[in-house]
DNA sequence: GTGGTCTAGACCACT
DNA sequence: GTGGTCTAGACCACA
């Protein structure tokens, strides 16, 4: 579980954190298709939380494609094309920004000025 | 009660709905300092929801220092400087927007990537 | 009504702050006995506040023995000897006192610590 | 819940006492960081109070940042270094502090009286 | 009339 | 089991 941290003190449910993080993992191409995701008990022990929020995490992910459970083997990441991955990615990230778009639209933030902080901001921003 | 829609199907909270909007009309300069808000019990009976939920929407606006209360009489908008104000509106916006950066860092999208969708989707999106 | 300032943005009842800074004008001896207080509906008119609540703030004083009125004349400032008013100045200091010590006190806070405090702090208070 | 005591009578909210006392246990670095706090039922159960009374003094507790909950598993007092701690408790008392000092100023009472009646009633003082 | 507080009881998501 | 949210209905102090 490289690159996984969970933190209770989140507003998020820690299932939602973990299906995000490993998500993330995915659709930036750092973990080869058809490749073994750790046995859900297993992961459970290993970050310490309970294995039905594990499973959660997991049905998310299936749910979307991202992966794909084999009765009795185990979990496997999905076998995307380049194309498949990129489109997915650009939905997710589309309807993202939209969400946040309109946020500060509501505030009455001018294009220009998100351009503005984005530019100043972006580099600060520590990704994990 | 102008401006305010409430959604039952919405994630958020109504609460956090209502608290939204309205620190958002306040923050945009479209409410009077000193002026009333809305009795409790008249926004509830307007927009048909509890009048423990808006009391909730209402003691979060206070907490931000956007209104106050005044027992017997009602509430009122924050008589703020444009100066605080300001600041206020801005810490929201930073705040949000350093979460949102996270967000599309993690999916390893660029600042240039980020800023082309800006502008591409910023005018579809319709404020409400 | 000389030196009165009533705040709506206090979290006291405005009866409370009226009764608070016209009781401490009569304990520090700054309104000669047997002086007219001013007619409720004046004073009322003045601080632009509701006459039930002048009122209010007057039968708190006269319950305190501060104050006394005579039908269809007017209210006027006790007539205390020295002795008098310095025992319920007195009086209402410790009482006060035993319970910002009790707070104090329940955090921790020694003996020390406090007269520390006090000798930092009190040049720093406006009285008003 | 040990050293809680709620009374009815007091003129404060029963939520206000209850945070009041569980926010100085804290302070008083009582109670350990990342320890669970009683569930809300079980303590409302306990005290014989409302569920929601002792939400309300919780939810001022997380905003005040002395504790953090979690749904589903609990709430758990923060962990703060004594840095924090201490600042926070300075805040409080020096907030506390001035408003007391402003009632004693606003009487006519001198720095030296107040010193000399700390001196004579500390010690009187029961803390709970 | 107003807001402030307290109550009981319900359903939900998360663990 | 936990906390998060929403509900209806009550009493109080204040203006």
């Amino acid at each position: 579980m490289r690159g996984i941290s969970i933190s209770n003190k989140s507003n998020k449910p820690i299932y939602q954190q973990l299906f995000e993080q490993i998500s993330s993992q995915i659709l930036k191409g750092e973990l080869e298709s058809d490749f073994n995701l750790p046995a859900i008990r297993t992961a459970a022990k290993e970050l310490r939380i309970s294995i039905i929020t594990v499973k959660k995490a997991w049905e998310k992910l299936e749910r979307d494609g991202l992966i794909y459970s084999v009765a009795g083997k185990g979990c496997f990441i999905s076998d995307l094309s380049n194309n498949e991955l990129g489109n997915k990615r650009t939905n997710i990230i589309r309807k993202q920004m939209l969400k946040d778009l309109l946020f500060y639209k509501n505030l009455g933030i001018s294009e220009d000025e998100i351009i503005k902080l984005v530019k100043e901001l972006y580099s600060k921003v520590l990704s994990c």
